[in-house]
DNA sequence: GAGTGGTCTAGACCACTCC
DNA sequence: GAGTGGTCTAGACCACTCT
C-alpha cells in the first residue's frame, strides 16, 4: 500500500479506475459503506476520500442520492475570438462561441443598482451612482456553470435595447457598437478563490472545503479609451478551460 | 447562531476575524483544542472548520508548529504586458514584470527530454523526439508560488546559451530572437485543478481536499507562426491574479 | 422504510516542532 | 516532553432520495 494516509490511498484507487474508465462518466459509486468494507477502513475515511475527488472535480455527490462520476467535458472559453467584433457582428451570442448551442442563459435580471467601488473607478463614476446592472446564469447540459453581472453606464444606454431583458442580435457589444461605443480593447482579471454561499447554491457546488470558482472582472474600452462596460463573472473552476492569445 | 453544520459557523466566525483586521496576517491562530473549547465542539469540528479556511488560501498550517493567517498578496501576473519584446528586449526577465524584486528562480535544470504529446504536436515534432527542456521554480518571500518548464526544438537551440543554466540578459526569449526566431504571437490554456503529490510537496501546498493549483500551457509562435517554445507552468492557485489584456 | 451522503462525538495515536 | 496539527475508529443522528 502507499504509505500516505489511508484516505488518500482510497483517493488514488477510485481515481485511477476513474481516469482508467472503469468507472465511467455517469457511473454510481461504491456506496460509502460499500467503500468502507472494500478498503478495511471506516465509512468517515470513506468520506474524506470522496471528498478529496469531489474537490478535484471527478465526483459529484447527491445527498440521499449517491456519488456519481462526473461527466467531465471542459467548456473552452476562447478570447478575443469570442469577443472579437467579427463575431457579436453577425447577431450571435458570445457564449455561443464557447460552448455552440448545449449553453442557455437563465435568470436575466436588469436593473439599476448603485455602483459597486471597482465598477465606479473603471466607469469613472462617483461610487454609489446608479448604473445599469444586467445578471445572468448559464447553464450548459442543465448544469449551471456561471454567473455573469455586467455593469454599464445609464447615460450611455438608458432607452436602448441593453436596458431589455433581450438585447437582440449580438447582443449588448452591437447595441453599444451602434450607439458609437463599440468595444475594442478589454482587460481580464481572473482569481482563483472558494466561492461564497450563494455561488454554492446558485453553481450547484458542494459544500465543505475543495470547491472553487474563478472570478473573471473584464474592463471593456470603447475606441477613445472610454470604459463603456465592467462585467464580473464567477466560474465553476473544474467546468471551464480559459484560452487567450495576445501579441507581443 | 447561523443554521448550517457547525464546522461552517466556526469558519465564518474565524473568516470574519480575519477579514476584519482581529487576526492579522502572520498571526498565529489558536490551537485545534483551544478553538474548540471555545466553540464548544471537538477538535474535529475545529479541525475542519480550519481545513475550510486553509482551503481558501486564509490559513496556512504547519504540522507541529500551528496554523497562521496567511500573509496574503497576490502576484498580478500581466499579459501581455509581461511578455512585450519592449520589457525582455530591455535584458529584464520575465518575472520581473510581476513580482517586482521578490521574486527568486531556484532550481534550474536543463536538459535533452522526450518530447510530451502536447509539446510534440506542437513543435511539429514526433511524439517522444527529444527536446530542450528548462525546469524551474519561483519563490516570492521565501513562498513557492510556480513550477515552470519549457520546452524549445533541439535543432533551434543547440549551442546556444539557452542550454546553459542562464540565459543571459533578456533570457530564452531575447536569444530566440537574436536567432531570428523572436516570439511574436502567445495563446495560454489555463485550467484549475488539484495538485498531484509532487505539486504539493514543491509548492509546499497542505495535503486534503482544497488546495488548487492553475495549469497554464503556453505556446510561442514566431513571425512566420512556428512554434518555437512550449511552456507548462503550476501556479500556486491563490498566490496569483491573471490578466490579460487584448484586443477585439 | 431502506439506503444514502453529511455531520458529529469522544476518544486515540502518530509525526512533527520547539511556541 | 509538551504541545500541535493530521489521521483514524466506532459508533451516532440527521436530511434527503427513491438508485
Amino acid at each position: 500500500m502507499g504509505s500516505g494516509p489511508a484516505y488518500q490511498r482510497v483517493a488514488d484507487e477510485i481515481r485511477a479506475a476513474i481516469l482508467s474508465g472503469e468507472l465511467a462518466q455517469g457511473d454510481r459509486m461504491p456506496s460509502l459503506p460499500e467503500l468502507a468494507t472494500r478498503f478495511g477502513v471506516t465509512t468517515t475515511v470513506a468520506h474524506n476520500a470522496v471528498n478529496v475527488l469531489r474537490g478535484e472535480g471527478l465526483v459529484v455527490t447527491r445527498q440521499g442520492a449517491g456519488a456519481y462520476v462526473r461527466r467531465f467535458e471542459r467548456i473552452r472559453r476562447s478570447s478575443p475570438g469570442r469577443l472579437a467584433r467579427s463575431h457579436w457582428g453577425q447577431g450571435r451570442a458570445i457564449q455561443d462561441h464557447d460552448t455552440g448551442v448545449r449553453a442557455r442563459v437563465l435568470g436575466v435580471v436588469v436593473g439599476e443598482v448603485p455602483a459597486p467601488e471597482y465598477v465606479a473607478a473603471a466607469l469613472g463614476v462617483d461610487s454609489g451612482t446608479a448604473v445599469l446592472s444586467r445578471a445572468r446564469r448559464f447553464e450548459v447540459d442543465g448544469r449551471p456553470v456561471q454567473l455573469a453581472t455586467s455593469y454599464l453606464p445609464l447615460e450611455l444606454v438608458r432607452g436602448t435595447a441593453i436596458t431589455y431583458t433581450d438585447t437582440g442580435p449580438g447582443g449588448a457589444y452591437a447595441r453599444l457598437a451602434e450607439l458609437g461605443f463599440a468595444p475594442v480593447r478589454f482587460v481580464e482579471r481572473l482569481t482563483d478563490r472558494a466561492p461564497n454561499q450563494q455561488e454554492r447554491e446558485q453553481l450547484a457546488l458542494s459544500s465543505g472545503a475543495g470547491a472553487r470558482v474563478i472570478e473573471i472582472t473584464r474592463f471593456a474600452y470603447d475606441g477613445s479609451d472610454r470604459c463603456v462596460e465592467v462585467t464580473r463573472m464567477v466560474l465553476d473552476a473544474t467546468a471551464y478551460e480559459l484560452e487567450y492569445e495576445f501579441l507581443a
